[in-house]
DNA sequence: ATCCCGAGGG
DNA sequence: CCCTCTGGAT
């Protein structure tokens, strides 16, 4: 993959995606932040189902610290993992009290030191709600990168760091949300609608389906 | 049976 | 490195 190519590639994605931002509903940097926690192994249609019941009892780490372990579930036990997901929802909150001022921090160091809050998390923080060019790679972008071929690896750390590269600068704040949209809507898993695609002539997937 | 905006623990 | 956590959709 070449630089004027991956040029190509993100000035079409950005036409066809005029709008790249989170599909996760959320109205402050704290309900984003708990939202992303909760969406590991998860879509993005179910955390919303859920967070728009929590929310509104419970958006600050106080409030949601005060339902406890078995009130919070009762919130979230519709999406995967919840359990864990659950303890470690309570553990930032007491976290982000006691260390962070009830403040939802700016540093990848800070983010990943909450419970919950791997790699990818903090990259979605940093870029969503702070604005950094950072690429979170999730399971979309993973096989967005390496099937496009804009960024192959066996680990999504490997991915990220060849996009970092690849991705021009004057898209690298939105290509995080591009190439998840892409993904989810047109490059899906299972039968990724080539048909619809409009980076289909730069794609290098050996599996492409060609019209 | 596989996938969904993964992280933590062994 | 691998395993586990986990419900809902396809």
């Amino acid at each position: 993959m070449n630089k004027e190519k991956s040029e190509e590639i993100f000035r079409r994605l950005s036409i066809a995606i005029p709008a790249p931002k989170t599909e996760l509903n959320h109205n402050s940097v704290f309900e984003l932040l708990i939202a992303v926690i909760l969406s590991a192994q998860a879509t993005d249609k179910g955390v919303n189902i859920a967070t728009a019941k929590l929310y509104p009892v419970a958006n600050t780490p106080s409030a949601i610290l005060a339902l406890g372990i078995e009130g919070l579930e009762r919130y979230i036990k519709t999406i995967g993992l919840y359990h864990s997901k659950a303890k470690n929802v309570l553990a930032t909150c007491e976290r982000l009290i006691e260390v962070y001022g009830g403040e939802v921090p700016r540093t990848r160091e800070a983010l990943e030191s909450l419970p919950g809050v791997g790699r990818k998390t903090a990259n979605v923080i940093l870029n969503t709600a702070f604005g950094e060019p950072t690429i979170a790679v999730d399971t979309h972008i993973f096989r967005v990168g390496n099937r496009t071929g804009l960024g192959r690896g066996k680990t999504p750390l490997a991915v990220e760091n060849k996009l970092m590269k690849i991705v021009p600068k004057a898209y690298m704040k939105d290509a995080h949300h591009l190439l998840i949209l892409h993904g989810r809507y047109t490059c899906v898993a299972r039968k990724p609608k080539c048909d619809e695609c409009v980076i289909l002539d730069l794609c290098e997937f050996k599996g492409k389906v060609v019209a």
